[in-house]
RNA sequence: CGGGGUGUAGUAUAACGGUAGUACGCAUCCCUUGGGAGGAUGUGGACUGGGUUCAAUUCCCAGCACCCCGACCA
């Protein structure tokens, strides 16, 4: 992608509105735009990072064996007045269409389950696990946080259905694997907790993946002896930590970037979802629902990965791979810079050229500013050696590589 | 939903009861290319409504929007 083609534009100022870091820096920076308070445009550069965490969570989600579909947002009031949530939500955006009344789905319960329905007759159709990535709707009472919390937004949501709470138990045992493996790949595996939380209308025990971070909204608490965390509900019920009856916990602010319920027969029954069992007998299926906000992992990330000059993102998400920044005005270097980016695209490595009409510094400031993982420069210094200058925006390391070359190094970079 | 704050150009800001100035951006041109260079000319603005006043961007009230704190968060 040629920069001076990205339909985004960078700030040399952070907004004067926004406090939180990771809506001044993609602000800033030209990842997003916003529309409302929790409502906002995802620009080339945004979409591209969001598109590469759904391709992450998609694999993840395959690898475990779940399959695909799409659900619509626009849910007919019927289905929220069979389970009692049309009453009970107060985050639902209601709407009405002549005498019909609709809900944009906050979440997709209540569509699922009875077109699972259709399907499941038998424990021969069990189990299945089935998500989507899709738009959600909750009007927030208070939208705040930049992506943290917004009031539509882009998440994955996995239902499981089981014959037995033993084979819910199991499956839920994989979606935490499932789930640590994404957030390693966005690298906040170590500083993500699971979490023992309570307190949900859906069930009495859930488990949240709290990421530590300073600009979380929720507290937990992690034992000191055996790192196990908690959330506050349940730190208000007990005394010990569950897991080692150690009685040290310490305090972190944290993010919760996923979190997973065993819904057992709380939707099942309302809708009637049952099978029948190899002893012909007639029983509910068993459910489990497992989420993470795509847009929320983003901001987590930047609110994780950054520096005072920008954006600093992990190598599977950089909305490019290689950041070609040619400097200087001779035509050697604007012919050389264009024949590169040409082979760059030919290998099939994602590029964004920065082939503006600016000085250096302008062009060093805004590449930092959007932190793509490994910058390419072309001067006429690296010229004259034939080669090329990478740095690693994470660490800085500065690496002359000859032309040939540069391919399998950015190559080599991302393999690692 | 309660409390507080802020609304001036695309962005960041200044002054002012007498209708707005600067920087960056953007456009054209000159110049310039290893860390937001320089010059010239141009472009572009008071959230909305009401009140006070001879006169309101400025003061007052209401609404709206955004931000923050709290409550809420299936």
């Amino acid at each position: 992608m040629r920069q001076s083609l990205l339909f985004s534009r960078t700030q040399r100022k952070f907004p004067q509105n926004e406090t939180f870091i990771n809506t001044k820096l993609l602000i800033r920076a030209g990842f997003i735009d916003k529309l409302s308070a929790g409502v906002f445009n995802f620009l080339p550069l945004g979409f591209r990072v969001l598109k590469k965490i759904e391709k992450i969570i998609r694999e993840e989600m395959e690898k475990i064996g779940g399959q695909e579909i799409l659900m619509p947002a626009l849910h007919p009031k019927e289905n929220w007045q069979t389970t009692g949530r049309w009453d009970e939500v107060k985050e639902l955006f209601k709407l009405k269409a002549g005498k019909k009344e609709f809900v944009l789905g906050p979440t997709h319960e209540e569509i699922i389950t009875p077109l699972a329905k259709k399907i499941i007759k038998s424990y021969k159709d069990l189990p299945l696990y089935i998500f989507q990535i899709q738009e959600k709707f909750r009007n927030e009472k208070r939208a705040k946080s930049g992506l943290l919390r917004q009031r539509e937004f882009l998440m994955k949501d996995l239902y499981s259905f089981h014959t037995s709470k033993e084979d819910l138990d199991s499956f839920y045992e994989k979606v935490k694997e499932a789930y640590f493996k994404i957030f390693e790949r966005v690298e906040i595996r170590e500083k993500t907790y699971l979490t023992f939380a309570s307190g949900g209308t859906f069930s009495k025990f859930s488990h949240e993946f709290q990421t530590e971070c300073s600009a979380g909204e929720d507290t937990i608490f992690v034992c000191k002896n055996c790192k196990q965390a908690i959330n506050k509900e349940i730190k208000n019920k007990i005394r010990n930590c569950p897991n080692c009856n150690g009685g040290s916990f310490e305090q972190k602010k944290a993010i919760e970037v996923g979190n997973i319920f065993k819904l057992g027969e709380k939707f099942s029954k309302p809708f009637k979802l049952t099978f029948l069992d190899k002893d012909g007998k007639e029983k509910f299926v068993q459910m489990g629902c497992y989420g993470i906000g795509l847009g929320r992992l983003m901001a987590t990330v930047v609110e994780i990965f950054h520096d005072q000059k920008g954006i600093i993102w992990p190598k599977e998400i950089s909305p490019f791979q290689v950041h070609l920044i040619p400097l200087g005005k001779e035509k050697r270097i604007k012919e050389t810079a264009e024949r590169i980016y040409n082979e760059l695209i030919k290998e099939k490595i994602e590029v964004l050229y920065d082939d503006r009409e600016k000085t250096p510094g302008e062009k060093f400031v805004d590449c930092d500013l959007i932190g793509i993982s490994l910058r390419m420069v072309l001067s006429e210094k690296t010229l004259d050696k034939k080669s090329v200058e990478f740095k690693e925006r994470k660490t800085g390391n500065l690496k002359l590589v000859k032309i040939p070359k540069a391919i399998d190094f950015i190559k080599n970079f991302y393999a690692q």
